[in-house]
DNA sequence: GGCCCTCAAACTGCATGCAATTGAGGCGCT
DNA sequence: AGCGCCTCAATTGCATGCAGTTTGAGGGCC
């Protein structure tokens, strides 16, 4: 029951990314201890060592970390707001297990997001900035023999190592965001992780950036998240041993296939 | 200096707003005290009750809420974490008070976001729902006498409200986050209050998606929401009484005009 | 008169303690 | 053996207390 806390940390790498500035400047997480904990959180669960549905009792994660409930408390609430992490009146927080409707609706959101990103960028990048990309792009084709979990927190934090360069804090703020939960996602629905989130795709897009052609760089950015969602989110198929209610959930209910009309929370939340 | 809870709370309507049910089912705040806090501060910043600037000391927002300063922090973080609130270590919580570029971005992102809604929505809506969507801009028309604050409030409701149909809890989070700190801008740098955010507009949106033309209710939104924002963000002048540090900043540094180069925190973290 | 220094009040950062809720195992009953 | 009830450890919800930091106001000094 408490094994979960033990992963989250004493695991892999811990040092800090290349990203790590970024989460400096954020919001509330700037005092420190809660931002510590936060962002040790969101590479666990980026790099899939704590699974969606694992557990975050706060006083294992206070233990963990070496602070109180009250600050284990404090960062659940920042990563629930994110969306990371579902908060439960009463019950044991767990890692969010977002359904496939959701993880749809997020990789929908994040292109437009991205398209933003590369418009602004299209053309505007310093040398120092494409050196720095291209660097991001060389780890990650180092990290290929590593572990799936350092490549897939090393093709996320491309995407935001992007974001970041806009020097737009909210624009930062949501594709992060919204990048972490398609993670999440990703590590949910598709097993044999079929991705890499193709570096050549990513090379592709620094190249477009470059030249400057926005309407290129933005089909681009488009259709390399459409093929990341669509290589993860083929079929509604979320069979995973996990939280069987879950998968029953669709079959308690009979009508409704619509795209728009999803299935009422109460089915959920039961 | 402890005034700004008063008005935080005893102004005017504190009832439920036909927006209630929306932020019952969100994140973190469902715990209640936290939520009632939130929900609370969020609609006082939008009425404009609450200026940015303004102070939020959590002992005086425990006590004006009945709750300890524990829960009156956590709410602050909530608050912080969707940009409507600074929070400086050691310092008193303030009302967010975003830059120029910033303010500008927000709405660049809202366009964004509020088209993808419009396009998820174009023809898919229910006759009760337009019934709806009727009636909220009916209340609008109806409080074009009332004051500006309800006026105000009634306008960004109205696009919460589109996102909400979408049943995408992920968009519908988004996108009421940062109409809320398209609001706070508005309060800031759009002095005479000349919007109204343009109830036919939002009259010819609802039309648009009945009629289900989804290029024509996109480009619609988009226009409509960038006439809000120019209305109120023609030019960078932010010359408001308060916070003259932060006006002076700009002249302080003398190169860097561009667009994306926006001057580096630090000179306002001053 | 203006400036700096000092100090106390105000406020935040955080831990701890207590009450309430949950859920899981154990016990008895059938 | 199966089923349900009951009790208790685990855990959350929240308030309070203490220590450290910031603020700003008064007083002394130039």
């Amino acid at each position: 029951m408490r094994n979960c806390d033990k992963r989250a940390q004493s695991k892999p790498t811990f040092k800090d990314s290349p990203m790590a500035p970024r989460a400096a400047s954020k919001t509330a997480e700037s005092s420190d201890k809660v931002g510590v904990i936060c962002r040790a959180l969101r590479r666990a669960i980026i790099e899939q060592a704590l699974e969606p549905g694992a557990k975050l009792p706060e006083d294992s994660l206070g233990e963990r970390f070496g602070v109180s409930r009250t600050i284990a408390r404090h960062a659940l609430g920042q990563l629930a707001a994110e969306g990371l992490v579902e908060l439960r009146r009463n019950r044991i927080a767990v890692v969010a297990t977002p359904s496939w409707q959701e993880a749809r609706d997020a990789f929908d959101i994040r292109i437009e997001l991205e398209r933003l990103v590369v418009r602004q960028l299209a053309g505007k990048l310093t040398k120092s900035q494409v050196a720095e990309l291209n660097a991001h792009v060389d780890a990650e084709d180092r990290a290929r023999d590593g572990t799936d979990a350092v490549s897939i927190r090393l093709a996320t934090e491309f995407h935001i190592l992007l974001a970041n360069m806009t020097n737009s804090p909210i624009l930062v703020r949501y594709v992060s965001e919204v990048a972490y939960r398609c993670c999440l996602t990703l590590s949910l629905y598709s097993r044999p992780h079929s991705s890499e989130c193709a570096i050549n795709e990513h090379r592709a897009i620094i190249a477009a950036l470059v030249k400057g052609d926005e309407a290129k760089v933005m089909s681009l950015m488009h259709s390399h998240l459409d093929s990341v969602a669509n290589r993860a989110l083929v079929a509604p198929a979320p069979q995973r041993g996990r939280d069987l209610l879950d998968i029953l959930a669709p079959y308690a209910e009979e009508g409704e296939g619509k795209r728009v009309v999803k299935l009422p929370k109460v089915v959920r939340a039961r």
